[in-house]
DNA sequence: CATTGCAAAATTGTATACAATTCGTATACA
DNA sequence: TGTATACGAATTGTATACAATTTTGCAATG
C-alpha cells in the first residue's frame, strides 16, 4: 500500500510550527521591526510555549535570513539595508528569469492559460487593504511561474527568496500608483510565454523585476528623511 | 566599541554543530548511502549526545535538502535521482552564470589574479585521493567566484547548492580523464573575466556547467547496470 | 480470506532543570 | 586615571522525563 499522504506532507500543527508561522508573519508584516531584539525566553512567554519550539522556529527563520542570531545577546530581526534589497533583487533576477524561460518550454497551454488568470490583479492606489491583498496574489503569481519551471529545487529557493522579500513592501513606502501598470506587465509576460518565446519572456521578466526594484529604490530615496526602520545595528 | 568578532562569527563548537558537520560530511561522501534510514535516538547514540542537538542538526540538513523526514518513520538520506541532478545543475547554471557576470564588473584586478591561481588545479585519472583533493579545491574556486559577486545572498544560496551537489561526485562514477580539460576550462573562464567581458564569461561558465552535467549524465547512463545507490524509497 | 479493532511499540514533540559560556559592571590596584 | 579582575546577571546549550501521535502486529470477526 502506498502512503496516502501527498508527496510533500503538510506540516503537522505543532507548537514549533505555530511559533514559526506567527513569528514569520510578524516579521514580514514588520510588526517586529527590523533590528528588534527578541529572546528565546521572551518569545516563549509571548507565544505561550517553552524555549524548545521557539528555538526550532528561530533556527528556521535564521536560515531563511529573516532572523540574525548574536551569541549571548539574542535573536534580532534582520535589518533591511539598501544592499540587502539590492542583493535580493539581483538574485531574484538570476533565478526568476531562468524560471520563466524553463516554464515556457515546459508548461502546458492549459497551465499558461491559468497563469493568465492569476496575472489579472491590481490594487487601488493608497488603499492599504487592497494593496496587501495584491501583494498576496502577486506572490501567488510569481510562485506559479516558479512551479511551472518543473524544477523543485529552483522552486524551493525562489519561494524562500520571494517570501522574505515581501517584507520590503510593508515598509510603508509610497511606491506610487502602479496597479494598472503592473497588471499590464504581468499580462505582457504571460503573452510572451504563451507565444513560446523563451528569450522574449526572460528579457521581459528581467525588465519587470528591474523596474520593480527601481520603484522601491526611488521610494526609499524619497523617504530618506522620514522614519524608515533601516537599522545599522 | 565594535564587536571584535568577524562580520559572520564562526559558529561555536557545540554538540549540535558537531553532529551537523559530521553527519553532513558522512552524507556528502556517501558514507551514509542515499535512502538510508536514520533516527534521532540512533544518531544520538552514534554521535554520543542527546536527541536535542541531533534534532537541530537534522532540521538544518533537511532544509539544505540532504535529509528527508518522514513522520514517525525517521530521517532518510535524500535519494539521488536523475531529476534531482538535472534540477540542481539547472539552478546552478541560473545562479552561477549571473555570479560570474557580476564578479566581472565588481572584482578588482588583484582578486581576479588570485582567482587565476585557484583555477590551476587538476586531478590524475583513476587516482582517488587526487580526485577528492581536486573536488575540494574545485569547490573553493567556484565559491570564490560567488564571493566576488559581492552579493551575500547569492553567495549563501550558491554555497549551499554547490556543497550539496558535491555528493554526486562521490557516486564512484567513472567520469573519465578530464583533469587537464577542466583546468583549461577554469583558466579560460578566468581569462574572460580578466578581460572584463561579462557576456563572454557568463556564456563560458554556462557551457562549462553544461559539460560538467553531461559528463555526469553520461557516466550515470553507462553505469546503468551496476549498483548505483539511486533509491526509489 | 479480507477487514476491523485494539494494544504494544516506536517515534516525535514539549517542558523543565541544569550546565556552560559570555557580558557588563563594579571594584581593587597600580 | 587607567587597567585588570572578579563576580553576578543574562543567555544559550544539553540532558532527561514525559506526553502525544502514529505505526504495526495480531487476533477476532464477518
Amino acid at each position: 500500500m502506498i502512503d496516502p499522504r501527498p508527496a510533500s506532507a503538510p506540516p503537522r500543527r505543532t507548537a514549533a510550527e505555530g511559533v514559526y508561522l506567527a513569528l514569520k508573519r510578524d516579521i514580514i508584516t514588520l510588526r517586529h521591526r527590523p533590528g528588534a531584539a527578541l529572546g528565546e525566553q521572551t518569545l516563549a512567554d509571548t507565544y505561550g510555549t517553552s524555549r524548545v519550539p521557539v528555538r526550532e522556529a528561530c533556527r528556521r527563520l535564521q536560515q531563511e535570513g529573516l532572523l540574525t542570531a548574536i551569541p549571548y545577546k539574542g535573536y534580532f530581526v534582520s535589518p533591511i539595508s539598501p544592499k540587502e534589497i539590492s542583493d535580493s533583487f539581483e538574485l531574484r533576477t538570476a533565478i526568476e528569469t531562468r524560471a520563466v524561460a524553463l516554464a515556457v518550454t515546459r508548461a502546458t497551454d492549459g497551465e499558461l492559460a491559468r497563469l493568465g488568470e492569476l496575472a489579472a490583479i491590481e490594487y487601488t492606489y493608497s488603499d492599504w487593504v487592497s494593496y496587501v491583498e495584491f501583494l498576496d496574489k502577486n506572490l501567488g503569481f510569481h510562485l506559479e511561474v516558479a512551479a511551472l519551471s518543473r524544477n523543485d529545487r529552483l522552486f524551493a529557493v525562489l519561494h524562500n527568496l520571494l517570501v522574505s522579500m515581501q517584507r520590503y513592501f510593508f515598509l510603508g513606502l509610497d511606491l506610487g500608483d502602479f496597479g494598472a501598470e503592473m497588471r499590464g506587465e504581468h499580462e505582457l509576460l504571460v503573452r510572451h510565454m504563451r507565444s513560446r518565446d523563451a528569450g522574449a519572456a526572460a528579457t521581459c521578466a528581467e525588465e519587470q523585476i528591474t523596474s520593480s526594484y527601481e520603484r522601491i529604490r526611488r521610494a526609499l530615496a524619497a523617504a530618506d528623511n522620514i522614519e524608515i526602520p533601516i537599522t545599522e545595528v
